[in-house]
RNA sequence: GCCGACGUAGCUCAGUGGUAGAGCAGCUGUUUUGUAAACAGCAGGUCGUCAGUUCGAACCUGACCGUCGGCUCCA
């Protein structure tokens, strides 16, 4: 538990850490000039304009040496300046200067010094260096000045620092427990994925137990969708240029488009979204107000260009799977659509162990299509909704997509990690430039609102995701192989195929180790792919004709009865316990 | 795309100018086993790719491809 003090102190020790970091990083080499230090979340960081990054050699060093400086502990002490003098003190710091020039005429300038290092900052300090209690630099990364990849790549050294050694200890294990989940390295351990540089970057091969993985909550996605008054359909993944240049895809997102091939002197695109095609099946007919709410939905892959050095496993990736879908209503159904998408957004993600969430609504940004009695009518749609639920959610003013507001939701995972995964978007401008009309109960044609939403977001992300949240121990409803039986000597064998056999009859999936390996070796090796069950079969169980349960947390339930054990499988897959 | 690091067998890694090695995995044989690794043998690599330097390159240089940590962007 943080409590608000706490907060606050770990914000001044990490403050305080990074100017002791600038100070020695200023004394070892003269050079650098100084950009910015902030606290972050976990930590610190200084970012320094530098001819020569900073090694990992260079790190000790500094550390060292910022040692050395909290043990001398030297006062932090406060002062205050004109803006003449802050701006004659700082003539050798250009960024120093810019910060300057963007402090607002009637705000107070003031500056931390300790020794001989003084700094630009508003505070607030620890008393002393010696204030301290502990810190670490953790590594040294590239980083463009005020986040402007038009501006000069800084060197951003990145450190954490805490009251105690025991809660930084419980900090930086929980990097390591984060490690340790790390999606990659669980995808090839239990063979759930591969990715190749034959195949190209970003893109996905499923192996069979990632791809059962992902069938069993594509089938969950299918029924709660079919339930719920979804109708879902199949499209092509590549579409005609006019088709994108009417979308507006090619004016807004071609720069993440794959470049078109060209087939009977007609470029084809690679579909980066699904919605021109669904657009299509609405089109297909003339449609009435009788037909609305109208939602329809696909599981549609789509490919964009992502910037190489932003790939990461399957967490951000070239070709993906959409969980879309688009529901076009009538501006009075809009806030009952909206909340019925949050109650599916809500019964998907538990069945997942999600169950702590926090929401954004994103406003009209300054450059925007639609009328400004559109987005009225739509953001008090979603604020409303979200109000009547009473869920909390942070208002990003202006942080809305040019075609319309939305509402992102965030999930929490098992070591507490935030995930974006859900969107809920209004658009204003595909209605428009594909000319969506339908028939109202007036004998008129209405333009339909439409919106996209996506629950799991991309099944690939998601994916990893749930690797990770689950460190890939899947939950019995979602493990690729839910039994492992372990004959223990070769003559078991037939026992063993006998019960697998019964087993997949009933829709248990279920293997035999039939290797003519140790039992210990077997067990390991089930342990180690993290299969929830075991049945382990000898001359005892043979004999009384029941199974030797051995659970993934390495609990022994003995010998019992096959249907005994089984009703607490068909359980826990009923009931998705996760 | 940008800054930095890295790329040797399926995996994890050793090998700093003289023609490539270990463990695990794989295959074969022996073993028939009671809750996290039996034993033995065999096989496996144009050292990311292409060019250059050199009598000689896994090792030095360059370009490209890919990966990792960030930045930026986002599902």
């Amino acid at each position: 538990m943080v409590t608000d003090g706490l907060k606050d102190l770990r914000e001044k020790i990490r403050h305080s850490t990074a100017h002791v970091m600038a100070d020695v990083v200023k004394q070892l080499y003269p050079d650098v000039k100084l950009a910015i230090g902030p606290p972050t979340a976990d930590g610190f960081y200084y970012d320094f304009m530098v001819a020569t990054p900073f090694t990992e050699e260079d790190l000790e060093k500094i550390e060292k040496a910022m040692q050395k400086v909290i043990s001398n502990d030297l006062p932090f002490i406060y002062s205050e300046y004109s803006r003449d003098e802050i701006v004659d003190m700082n003539q050798s710091e250009p960024l120093k200067l810019e910060v300057i020039s963007d402090i607002p005429e009637d705000e107070i300038i003031s500056t931390y010094s300790h020794g001989e290092f003084e700094d630009l900052c508003a505070g607030p300090h620890v008393e002393s260096t010696g204030d301290i209690p502990v810190f670490k630099l953790l590594n040294v990364a590239g980083a463009y000045w005020r986040g402007d990849e038009n501006r000069p790549m800084l060197q951003r050294i990145y450190g954490t620092a805490f009251e105690s050694q025991d809660a930084m200890d419980e900090h930086l294990g929980r990097l390591e427990e984060a490690q340790r989940r790390d999606h990659r390295v669980l995808g090839r351990e239990l063979d759930l994925f591969s990715i190749h540089e034959e195949t190209g970057p970003g893109l996905i091969i499923w192996h069979p137990k990632g791809a059962r993985v992902r069938s069993l909550f594509e089938d969950f996605w299918r029924d709660e969708h079919y339930k719920r008054g979804y109708d879902l359909i199949y499209t092509p993944n590549i579409g005609r240029e006019n088709l994108w240049r009417t979308s507006g895809h090619l004016d807004f997102f071609q720069e993440n488009m794959f470049a078109p091939s060209e087939t009977d002197a007609q470029n084809y695109y690679l579909k980066p979204m699904n919605c021109p095609f669904h657009i299509m099946y609405y089109k297909s007919s003339l449609r009435s107000y009788r037909d609305l709410p109208m939602k329809v939905g696909e599981l549609g892959t789509v490919y964009r260009y992502e910037r190489g050095g932003t790939l990461h496993g399957m967490l951000r990736v070239r070709g993906f799977t959409q969980d879309d879908a688009h529901i076009f209503c009538m501006p009075g159904q809009i806030e009952s659509e909206i909340d019925s998408v949050l109650d599916l957004t809500f019964d998907l993600l538990q069945a997942f162990g999600f169950d702590d969430y926090t929401m954004n609504l994103s406003t009209k940004p300054t450059k925007a299509v639609g009328s400004d009695e559109q987005w009225e009518v739509a953001e008090n749609s979603l604020r409303k909704t979200l109000d009547s639920r009473g869920l909390e959610y942070e208002v990003e003013e202006g942080g809305g997509a040019f075609y319309g507001p939305k509402i992102d939701v965030n999930i929490r995972d098992a070591i507490g990690r935030s995930w974006q995964c859900t969107t809920v978007q209004f658009d204003f401008n595909l209605p428009e430039r594909f000319g969506l009309n339908y028939i109202g109960e007036d004998g008129d044609s209405h333009q339909p609102y439409m919106v996209h939403r996506a629950i799991f977001g991309s099944l690939e992300r998601f994916m990893g995701i749930l690797i990770e949240h689950y460190g890939g121990a899947f939950p019995t409803w979602l493990a690729p192989v839910q039994i492992k039986i372990i004959p223990i000597a070769d003559r078991h064998i037939e026992y063993g195929i006998a019960l697998r056999d019964q087993l997949s009859e009933r829709g248990i999936r279920c293997e035999i180790d039939d290797r003519s390996e140790r039992m210990n070796a077997k067990v390991r090796d089930a342990q180690l792919a993290k299969i929830p069950y075991m049945f382990i079969v000898g001359d005892r169980e043979v004999e009384s004709k029941t199974v030797g349960v051995r659970l993934r947390s390495g609990e022994d339930l003995g010998a019992v009865a096959l249907n005994e054990v089984l009703e607490r499988i068909v359980l826990e897959v009923e009931e998705k316990i996760t």
